[in-house]
DNA sequence: CATGAATGAGTTTTCATTCAT
DNA sequence: CATGAATGAAAACTCATTCAT
């Protein structure tokens, strides 16, 4: 990579980690391009070489994040395998993220439609390994036979409300932090067949 | 009432069934008050007549939708007394005004402070009957041992997720329609205790 | 007077005396009809029974107003015809409307030109007293022989200007009050022929 | 200054001569900004590129004038040293750009807080180069020993009162010109000790 | 490549007056 | 006589995107 290259490539990250800061504080939606501009200390027009339009902002900061979780979910699901143990990375991982992870709840049925698609398409590859190791559980007796896709919607929509509505939750600091226990904790103790059952 | 009062009645209705109709096509936020009166059939300034601000348009047909459902669930919560029944029948009520609460779900978070606190309100008084009808099932013997607010919000969360992302997962017709059974089941399977486990 | 009349009479009392107040509060231009209705207990519309437009209104408190202050003043005039005297008395008849006269002192060049024309054709009447009084003054060698007209300007200006920039001179309470003494005294100073100064 | 910095100057300086003669002919409250836009031939929306709000090009336009205004009267306060020369020189100038602060004279109580303190504190500064050379012509005999601030209260309440009326004092031309003599001649008739009465 | 000036459509609320009841 | 529902024009400000410099 050229100086040229370089300098590119450092102002384009300048825009996103100040268009993240400015979208966590105020929401996608009401946080305008000049100001991102001003911030990332570039001119309004500049911020459109960069980035054709403001949402392909928000796809590359989601996008980023979304990988990151992928990528810290890997190993785990890979060696550990274990259900329990993903969800509680999984949490972790939302937590560490949260103010982004909010925004986007809170905004994602106001984004644009091929914009939600693809966040959309991240999180079902996120939702395809916890269905992988729920039916494990299932086969290896150790959880309940429901249905898995349904019983994943009660997860991810507890988690989803949670964040949306985060604001009535906590006023300051994380509603995942919070609640992480008790959805873990009851989470399993709904799936989980109980081991004195099976005696 | 005299002929004027009727009147009067008559295009407050009108307001609020063209309001209605309106905001569930273009959701709350994206309907202008210019439509509402032109749908209505009246002058913009009447709008303001009959109500003071564009919330309380919003307000009263949520208000009255809440009502009718709380009206609704009532009988079932006195009588049957089995969280069972009142799950399907708030889910039967939901399903019959999904439209309206698929915008509220969508829109809640960007509503102002005090109507989103009045729908929050309302809605925990609801949630406030199904707590007691599962604390019942847990002193019965019939549910799990678990963390009541935890499993509900699973409920609720699910409820409000599959309305807030109505348009991905349906083209026409109902989300609620489709997924009740399977909401229904899952989530009793999950919290109830197996008559085999019993012996 | 009939019964029927005397009521009429009543409510118009009650509208007048209504619409000062808020008039006095918030302004003339800044009240509206349906609050003058309001606070006299009457329709809407029945105000317009009692006066024809909204600035008919204004018109008749400050008739009634001017009205009492040339009725007040008649007998200084009459008796006295002393400027000075009549100075402290005009004086002490503003302050004491003190409030309604600094609404017209502000807003009356935004009123309609027959409305601001009748409130100017008052004022130049009681302004004629002072001018003949003056005239007599000089006349009589008390006061020097200056252009009346002017020396008035410089006398109503300043109470002019006083009122309608009344917020900044008072918090609460009379502006004229504040400063009548200084002002009576230096247009006496101004325009008197100092004894010493004969000798 | 580049091409763009000068067409952006160029524009600026439309809108506010554009601006300038709205706000004399129709007054800053009965202006729109739309009407401004219009005018100077530019997008309505532009209009707020080089103005924040409405109220900052009144201030801009009131502020220019005023600053020339201290700035012609710099020489004649600093050199010449007499309220005579100072009030003609200032019953010039306001002559000169009477149209406006008939304006700002009817006006003002309307303004904003902020936008109101701000012509004010102008003022104030004007007014103090008056006393000044008003006290100096006290020490030095040629005035009468009044109260200097009520004494220049009348002038400048004269002044005002002339041009916040000025549609009643004259068609079409200077209230200022017509009666400046006048002002000038009997104010200084009042203030000044005449030299006969030295003897 | 970067700049930043220009665009212009879009929306809630107010209020004096009228007239059918 | 009194009522009060209806009228409808009017106005400031925002912001993603473009394109001449």
């Amino acid at each position: 990579m050229n100086k040229r290259q370089k300098q590119k490539q450092k102002t384009r990250e300048k825009i996103v980690s100040c268009a993240k800061e400015l979208f966590i504080q105020k929401g996608f939606l009401h946080t305008t391009t000049s100001e991102i501009a001003a911030a990332a200390g570039i001119a309004h027009g500049t911020l459109f070489l960069h980035f054709p339009a403001k949402e392909s902002l928000i796809l590359e900061i989601m996008d980023t994040v979304l990988e990151q979780i992928q990528a810290a979910l890997q190993p785990v699901i890979a060696h550990a395998g274990n259900l329990d143990e993903i969800i509680r990375c999984y949490l972790d991982l939302i937590e560490q993220h949260e103010a982004i992870f909010s925004t986007k709840a809170r905004e994602m049925p106001f984004y644009g439609d091929e914009l939600r698609r693809k966040l959309l398409f991240r999180d079902a590859i996120i939702r395809g390994h916890f269905h992988t190791l729920f039916q494990q559980g299932i086969d290896d007796g150790i959880y309940r036979q429901v249905d898995i896709q349904t019983a994943l919607t009660f997860f991810f929509g507890a988690i989803h409300y949670y964040l949306s509505l985060k604001q009535i939750f906590v006023v300051d600091g994380s509603v995942i932090g919070k609640f992480k226990d008790q959805i873990i904790s009851t989470f399993n103790a709904l799936i989980t067949i109980p081991k004195t059952e099976e005696s």
